[in-house]
DNA sequence: GGGCGCATGTAATGAGTTACATGATTGA
DNA sequence: TCAATCATGTAACTCATTACATGCGCCC
């Protein structure tokens, strides 16, 4: 999973950051989209470091904590480039946790099953809701995007349920 | 990843079978949809049956390597059926990876992120193109809806990007 | 005689999460 | 003084893949 490394090079490209900058960004602004937890974050720097693709200033204000202020060398924006490309091109819709579920269906009483699908499409749409609702984001553009694509998928998955419950009902009224 | 454990009780609520047995099912039916390695199954079938969730019987027919046949156990139906409707139940899409490329789609120039995204169009095409020539499978309703499942999404990715596409020109145009 | 099919695994590796650990400042 | 915020990490754990290992039977 190197799109973690990605996203982090990103910000780093936008601008300089320490650690505890860059999870509060993610925190406040990428919450729905990117779960990465904050240790992961500070592993990633140091593998960053040592691969030579950000280099490291430590910051100390006064008697707070010490910062370690990452930046991207030139190296790192290369590969950056590099890996944000192999990331466009990238197809990985991995959605095979729930298709084996859809694989064995048959293996349960048709109610139960329609009972799942029922409160899966509840969840979808709950999902919906939220994401329709996040409100425009003007720092990063590509923040509106991603949500449009998780809201295009979203709805796919939502329609295809339906379709499938229909199938269902006509099958077992037959 | 439950859904492996999911899978393996599945296929053995359906019949008994030996570790190999089951990995042959998986390659001929089911290997454009179930990444499964052949180790993980036998490494899965022993913890499944620490659990008690499966029985095994050794049988050797003559001087053939012996085999280990694996039965689904009560407790194993039991857990079979509530696992399998938390699956039909979940909604776990899972594009964080492509989502970062997009979310940092503008750090690339435009015409770079153009190509890139042609050719993610193009692997699309082609898993469209497997996916709508697999024959239809008779064993398993599951397979034909789980494949079917797979086309909804690719085809809804690729309405997604040509609709990115689509904006990119027209802003570069304006 | 050599390779494929049958049949089983183990050990090392990788990638990320969880839980844990630390310690100063700031505000209620 | 008590909790929250700032700021960093380490160690253990989980889960799956990769590579490796073994050995017999069968067919050409």
């Amino acid at each position: 999973m190197d799109s973690r490394s990605l996203l982090l090079l990103g910000m780093l490209k936008a601008q300089s950051r320490h650690g505890y900058q860059i999870n509060e960004f993610i925190e406040h602004n990428l919450r729905d989209l990117i779960p990465m937890k904050k240790s992961t974050a500070y592993t990633i720097l140091d593998r960053l470091g040592e691969a030579g693709l950000v280099s490291m200033v430590v910051d100390q204000e006064g008697n707070r904590p010490p910062r370690k202020v990452y930046s991207i060398t030139e190296e790192g924006e290369r590969q950056f480039r590099q890996l944000l490309k192999d990331n466009l091109e990238m197809l990985d819709l991995k959605h095979f946790e729930e298709d084996v579920g859809i694989l064995l269906m048959d293996e349960l009483p048709i109610a139960e099953a329609m009972a799942a699908l029922r409160e899966k499409l509840r969840r979808i749409e709950l999902e919906v809701n939220k994401y329709e609702k996040v409100p425009h984001h003007e720092v990063r553009p590509g923040v509106d995007m991603a949500i449009d694509h998780h809201l295009s998928l979203l709805k796919a998955e939502r329609d295809w349920v339906l379709r499938l419950m229909g199938n269902l009902r006509t099958k077992t009224q037959v």
